[in-house]
DNA sequence: CAGTAATCTTACTTTCCAGTAAGTCTACTT
DNA sequence: AAGTAGACTTACTGGAAAGTAAGATTACTG
């Protein structure tokens, strides 16, 4: 299918450059068409960029839906689901770029569509994480906002390291995840079992 | 100074839109002058970046070292330096914003001096939290790539929590400091002590 | 083979914007 | 008052790239 070709060539081109320095004429010649036909498909640039970011989304949502779904206790669901991301992003790094790295005031549409796009990503993971407060034996102080706390925290870390995840081309997907797992499962556990730290002399919390 | 004033119109016209959006007449505009006055004092668009980016990055490093240099152990130093990094981050969004969440392939000269900045911020990271896991009486198992590691999720979950701080303004930079700690520190105690999860009839590791 | 529909390209128009030439205004000096 | 230097602006040039008009090529149908 044409459209899809299109899409894929476009991917690149607006990962790599941006949105604004990407040059419709580039993603046609990687296309291998020329540019009139990028509009017969796609109408405009703006909408060739919406339909990259939507194609995205859904790929990145399935692929960790699907693999944090599986399993029984929350860990291991979390786990899975953080090794679905990595393997993704090494798959598809594009794809994440654009989910996750554009300055979203380009026009109305892209950044309504951006927004959209973030937001299915992240109501996936939060909706986890509160899982695993609840099941963990939630305690009374865990309220939404922590697993929105925590939610963020993670997809934050979770990009990072795939830039740590190219420079260590030896670590698989799994062993990154794992390294992240011991980061904080293990101390999530004792948080939530009401263990904190807390600056010496001071009263916050 | 008239070119402090410059690169402060540029700080937030680059933070809003992006390199390529940004128009030199709108950054002249908001500094109160006119374009030709930008060109006197900046020589060109490039550099007018360039120069945001390397204002962004000192003042961050200054504001992080001091707060991590002082005290005396390495949890509380942490403490120190992200609550300072946040605090930086809810006074100076626009200087975060170009230094980390830009597409860097816009010009060789950019690359460069974004490479610089970000490495200078990740190192003084890295180093504190080296010198944790030293102190902490380190593991064998843990060596550079750790650290590496612990620093690089340590700044994209920072990074995130950025957000997170815009959509919950009730919380203080050190409450938000905290919040993380009680997210890693607590696990990495005891991950540096030896404990670790990995998944159930599973070797990785 | 002639007609026609689909697919695609060349070559253009238009807009936008980085960078600049040339000149204006103000203030200060002699 | 006339000259001059510094700070600044208006109005332009040149080039890049989004979007399009008009036509070429191919393939299919009677």
């Amino acid at each position: 299918m044409r459209e899809r070709e299109i899409v894929d060539a476009a991917l690149r081109v607006f990962a790599q450059r941006g949105y604004h320095a990407a040059v419709v004429d580039e993603i046609a010649d990687l296309a291998g068409i020329s540019k009139p036909m990028v509009y017969l498909y796609l109408g405009s640039k703006e909408n060739l960029f919406v339909a990259c970011v939507r194609q995205a989304a859904e790929a990145l949502v399935t692929a960790f839906r699907q693999a944090a779904d599986s399993g029984d206790q929350p860990q291991l669901r979390l786990w899975r689901g953080l090794s679905a991301f990595f393997a993704f992003v090494a798959e598809h790094r594009d794809s994440w770029v654009i989910l996750h790295r554009q300055t979203p005031e380009q026009s109305e549409a892209i950044a309504e569509e951006l927004e959209r796009a973030r937001e299915s990503v992240m109501a996936e993971v939060t909706d986890l994480v509160r899982r695993g407060i609840d099941e963990g034996g939630a305690d009374a102080r865990l309220g939404p906002a922590d697993a929105d706390f925590v939610a963020s925290a993670l997809v934050g870390a979770a990009d990072s390291l795939t830039d740590w995840m190219e420079r260590n081309p030896q670590e698989t997907p799994e062993r990154v995840a794992l390294r992240l797992m011991n980061m904080i499962w293990v101390g999530m556990r004792d948080v939530l079992g009401g263990e904190m730290w807390s600056p010496p002399g001071d009263s916050v919390g």
